[in-house]
DNA sequence: ACAGTACCAGACAGGTCTGTCTACCGTCAT
DNA sequence: ATGACGGTAGACAGACCTGTCTGGTACTGT
């Protein structure tokens, strides 16, 4: 993640620097807010190595999500592999939620984000489905791995716990809807395991 | 609701045919898509009705979301009348929801939606606050009421399972979203009650 | 040396958005 | 009957947005 004090940006092809300056307004501000002015002006980039790049204004937004659902994917992973038990694994990804709503910038999912201001039928969707479903089965797969009764069922739960921490830390500015989540996960988790 | 296949508003004064429309299109395809033409135009109103009435956009955007949370806080309160002991009614809440998530253009909650397309420090904000703090102090009164021994943190469980449910029915088109986060809540607040 | 590649700077066209303004219409109370 | 009021219809200004296009610069492989 580039300081975010710092006016342009200089390192990289201009398609990285693109796709940095995109992840950095349109995440903070909103796909809409954010012309295409200032999108060049953060990266240090000519309009026409934009439309050269990418094509349009839409195809950078799709990209900016892939890459952001890439990160968000390889984040996670790292963070399971810090852990040798299914329980703890599942815990595992609360404890870095924690750790997520506390970076500074942080304005919740970016996915329910551009989601809110795509219309009906908008590509930003696809994105969007790619990542829940990697995330469902994520929690399914390591449900199963536990040997829990309904791995589906408790998979389900977690991930309506997952979601509302990142709505109550986003709305309610709550520093602690992780670690909430989290208890109540392995609520849910023991009671799936003893039944 | 109004019917949603009619091209015109025609009942009703000016403002109020304003906010019908407001709440019909900036619910369904949000409050940047969608211009003032389009409002006054479903509205049937001629557009110095509308800065007559309400000033600017922004002003509308912010009647049209009061509007919204006022219609929410009454249709909870009248869910909560129909139980007569507080675990029916904190559940009763989650049977509205799958109402709610059962009703044809259901696109999340339109406070979340709002909140992603407004800039830091909008108005917006601030209804969005509101309609929080008015639900998190319900969950809060009635685990209370019930008499479990931390209610604040039950509250916050049932906030988390609330927030889940509504992004879940509305990124994962998960019918039984409300289904789930209510026997997850059910759990929790028997494991509150049991503590 | 030279062609090709990748890039920057910015003008420009065409569209859309908010908000203002003029002009007109119908109703109703005094 | 007349003036205030609330409304309609739509032109218009000014800003902003996407996307195209021209022209110039720097490096790189042959």
């Amino acid at each position: 993640m580039p300081a975010p004090g710092r006016k342009t940006l200089d390192q990289g092809s201009a398609r990285e620097r693109l796709l940095a300056a995109a992840n950095e307004l349109f995440y903070s501000e909103g796909v809409h807010t954010v012309g295409i002015d200032r999108v060049i002006k953060r990266a240090g980039v000519a309009k026409a190595s934009l439309y050269n790049t990418f094509g349009s204004k839409d195809e950078l937004v799709r990209s900016y999500l892939s890459a952001r659902r890439d990160a968000q994917q390889a984040r996670i992973t790292r963070t399971l592999a810090e852990y040798d038990n299914p329980r703890d694994r599942m815990l595992g990804v609360f404890d870095m939620l924690d750790e997520v709503f506390a970076e500074p910038g942080f304005r919740g999912c970016a996915f329910m984000n551009a989601s809110a201001e795509a219309k009906p039928g908008d590509v930003v969707e696809t994105v969007c489905e790619s990542i829940r479903a990697w995330i469902r089965g994520l929690f399914t797969d390591l449900a199963r791995e536990a040997r829990v009764g309904q791995p589906e069922v408790l998979a389900q739960q977690l991930v309506l716990l997952y979601d509302g921490a990142t709505v109550s830390a986003r709305l309610d500015h709550n520093q602690s809807a992780a670690r909430s989540a989290r208890s109540a996960a392995a609520a849910m988790i023991d009671l799936a395991l003893a039944a």
